[in-house]
DNA sequence: TCCGTCAACCTATCATTGATAGCCTATCGA
DNA sequence: TCGATAGGCTATCAATGATAGGTTGACGGA
């Protein structure tokens, strides 16, 4: 029984690059969204994987920190989800309106990365993550700020140079978009309306 | 040092009518909102409340069944502050900002119990809460749709009879606030432009 | 060819956590 | 006065995140 962990290790693990890491964070992704995220136990990652649950530890510092990790990625992956409609040539409305139904698309896509990213409840595990030096520099953060940076280029774009009122309309409007797939994510038992009639007229009440 | 657990047992104790329940869930919020949910240990709140880890488990089936009732208190106490607000005589549009302008007004000022309201990561702690009888009576749901209740009919009230535009309306609108309040209790370390402008100018999208 | 180094892994073990078992005690109605 | 009951306690469990210390195998210079 036990012995099946080792074979399976030199089976599975060795042959694939040093990727160990990217390994572990994708059996850590599937598990949070298969059981959600407080009853992933670190044993079932690791048993996922293919090694000891004390392995884990060669690769992150703390179970913690797998997640921090899974939530940069999340945020990149968002990030890129728009950048890629919005490369699209089209007037600033149109872009601002084909964002915002991206970034709707990819959370209900990914309700499990967009649940990483924005619902943790505690992405503190992350303190300690990149701060070598004196500086606590936030990998968490930074992913999050060059995420919502994406958001608030193209509102730019669409409301001109008042720069306080366009990163109050960016911040409300993330937060208008946010607000509607965070609790369609999270509260499927409510009796919600047709999906995808509440999101056409929560995208019609965005213009301003 | 051990013996002074059950000397304030009794001296606190005792002398309050039977509420420990009450007194467990009160010194459970405190906590929760001082350490953040994840932080908080069954024996923190045990010894806040002057008795032994195990005695908890005579007033609350599991420690998810505290946060559940936490949670239906705050939905509540939600539910109460818009009443309130609500019960005043004004125009219907006017009714419904006053009303939304409460819901920020209390999610702020009360941010661990929103949070323990609606960002409960997994609030199945509550499924066999009520479920003597076959039927799993949900009472966290049951208080969030009463909750919503308050909300969707001023909606209704705001747009009069048709029932499936007027739902769709009460989820966008309930979901615009909450996107808002929710990333402002969540993410404190975002760099939010200036509170009170960013929410009027929320409330001023609010608009249909 | 041999040996030191290093990364990745393992087993054994901790302290802490939520939860259960079984006993004690004070209060209260018959 | 006495049994029942509510509420509490200590002792203890199994599971969890984390650490300690040893083992293996690849790789590079003597």
């Amino acid at each position: 029984m036990i012995e099946t962990m080792a074979d399976q290790a030199e089976a599975d693990g060795r042959r694939r690059g040093g990727n160990r890491r990217a390994q572990i964070l994708d059996a850590a992704l599937k598990l949070f969204a298969q059981k959600g995220m407080a009853q992933v136990t670190t044993r079932q990652i690791a048993q996922a994987v293919g090694i000891s649950q004390p392995s884990l530890y060669a690769h992150f510092r703390s179970a913690d920190e797998i997640a921090a990790e899974l939530c940069v990625r999340a945020f990149a992956a968002l990030a890129e989800a728009m950048a890629r409609v919005v490369a699209v040539p089209a007037g600033s409305d149109e872009r601002l309106r084909r964002m915002a139904r991206a970034y709707i698309d990819f959370a209900l896509a990914q309700p499990d990365m967009y649940r990483v990213a924005f619902m943790l409840e505690d992405p503190q595990g992350c303190k300690s993550l990149g701060a070598a030096d004196g500086l606590s520099h936030d990998p968490v953060l930074e992913a999050g700020l060059l995420c919502f940076a994406q958001w608030h280029r193209v509102i730019v774009e669409h409301v001109g140079d008042d720069d306080e009122r366009a990163m109050i309309l960016a911040q409300s409007t993330w937060a208008h978009i946010h607000g509607l797939v965070s609790l369609l994510i999270a509260r499927h038992e409510f009796p919600w309306a047709d999906r995808e009639r509440l999101i056409e007229e929560h995208l019609r009440r965005l213009s301003f």
